[in-house]
DNA sequence: CAATACACTTCGCATTTGACAAGAAATTAC
DNA sequence: GTAATTTCTTGTCAAATGCGAAGTGTATTG
C-alpha cells in the first residue's frame, strides 16, 4: 500500500525533503480496522501511536453517571494516541474507538524508542504530536467556556462537515457536551430561522 | 535574594546535579508583584516565562455573556505561562493575574532561545514545562467531564488547600465551572452532613 | 417482504442551575 | 473608629437542561 498521503501528512507536520519524509513513513506499519474497534482502553498503557488516513475515531470515557462521554472526533489526516499514556508509559486515561471502518499508520512503542535517539527529525515529529494535542486541548476546553452550545455546534459543522455524515448525532451531541435531546432542540431552532 | 528554593524545584522537575542547576536558576531574574498585577494579557504575545515562588495567580477569559472565568489557579512552586504562547509566539488565550502579593522568577523569550540550543538540560526544562501542561489541562478536562462540582470542590480542598485561605470563593467557584451562588449552596450542604 | 433494530425528533415533567436582590459578615480605607 | 467596600450566604423566581417515553422514518437482516 501506497505511504504517499502519510509521507505528506508528515512534511506537512515538519518540513523535510522528501527522501527523509519516505524514510520516516515506511517505518509506520498500514492497519485496517472495522468499526466499533478499540485502539485503546482506559487503563491499559498505550504500545503504539497512530496516524489516521480515512475513517473516523471517537475517544470517550464515562462520567460519574456511568454515561459515556466523548471526549475527542478524530478525522483524517491526523495523529491519533494517548500522548502521556505512550510517553510516559502510564494507564490510558480514555477509550479509543472507531466509529467507521478506518486506515491506520501504526509504530510501536520499541520501534519509536528505536529511532528516537538517532533521527532528529522523529524527535521533532514526536515534539509535534505534543504541541499539536495540547494546542487541541487548549482549543476545545476554551470553546467549552467561552462558546454557547449552539456556537460550538455551529463551528463543528462549518470546521468539520464530514463528521456529519458518519458520525451519530448522539456522539455528536455528547462531544459538544449536551444530550442529544438538547442537540435536536438547537437544529430545530437553527433550522426555524 | 537566594535561588535556593528555585533550584531544588529545578532539580525536582529534571534530575541534575547540583551545579547544573545552579548555573539555571541564576539565568532567571527575581521578580516581585503586587496584588492584581498581570503576568500576560489576551491577544498579546508572551514575552516572558516564569515559576511561581511564593503567592497565587489565576488565568481566566470572558465566556460569550462577558463573564470572567478563571481556567486555572496556580499556587507555588509551579511553572506558570501560556507555553503555546510563548514557544510559538503567538496571541495568548488567556489573562494572567495575581491573586495576592508574589514573588515570581522570570526569564524573557530571548533568554530562553539563546540558552535553547546550548545546553541540553534547558531543552529538556522546556519539554517537562510542555509535558506538565498538558498532563495538568488533560486532568482538569476530564475532572470536568467526570466529576461533579461537588467531587471537584472536595477535591481542591484536599490537594490545595491552601488556595482557600488566599482566594475568594467566587474565583473559586468560577474555576470549579459554577457560580459563586452554586458554590455557597454545596458548601452548606456539606457542613449539614 | 416482514421483522427488527437503530437514529432522530418531540412531548411533558422534574431537576438543576443561574440571575437578581437582600442582608450579614468581613475587610479595607480614611 | 467609622464609613465604605467587598465577600459570602440565602431566598425567590425564571430559564435551561436532562430524563423517560412515545412516535416517525430509515436501514438492516433473515
Amino acid at each position: 500500500m501506497s505511504t504517499e498521503h502519510l509521507q505528506h501528512f508528515i512534511q506537512r507536520t515538519i518540513p523535510m525533503t522528501n527522501e527523509k519524509a519516505q524514510v520516516l513513513a515506511n517505518k509506520f506499519e498500514r492497519v485496517e480496522l472495522e468499526k466499533n474497534e478499540y485502539l485503546y482502553i482506559e487503563g491499559k498503557i498505550s504500545k503504539a501511536t497512530f496516524v489516521l488516513e480515512t475513517g473516523f475515531i471517537r475517544s470517550f470515557t464515562l462520567d460519574s453517571k456511568g454515561n459515556e462521554v466523548t471526549t475527542n472526533i478524530y478525522s483524517p489526516f491526523c495523529f491519533v494516541n494517548d500522548v502521556l499514556s505512550f510517553f510516559k508509559q502510564q494507564p490510558c486515561t480514555e477509550n479509543f474507538q472507531t466509529i467507521t471502518p478506518c486506515v491506520l499508520w501504526k509504530m510501536s512503542y520499541e520501534d519509536v524508542q528505536a529511532n528516537f535517539h538517532g533521527m532528529p527529525e522523529f524527535r521533532e515529529l514526536g515534539r509535534m504530536m505534543l504541541i499539536t494535542n495540547y494546542s487541541n486541548l487548549k482549543v476545545r476546553m476554551l470553546g467549552m467556556i467561552k462558546d454557547t452550545a449552539e456556537q460550538r455546534y455551529l463551528k463543528l459543522i462549518e470546521q468539520h462537515p464530514a463528521i456529519f455524515q458518519n458520525v451519530s448525532l448522539k456522539i455528536i451531541a455528547s462531544y459538544l457536551g449536551i444530550t442529544d435531546t438538547s442537540l435536536s432542540r438547537i437544529r430545530k431552532e437553527i433550522t426555524q430561522k
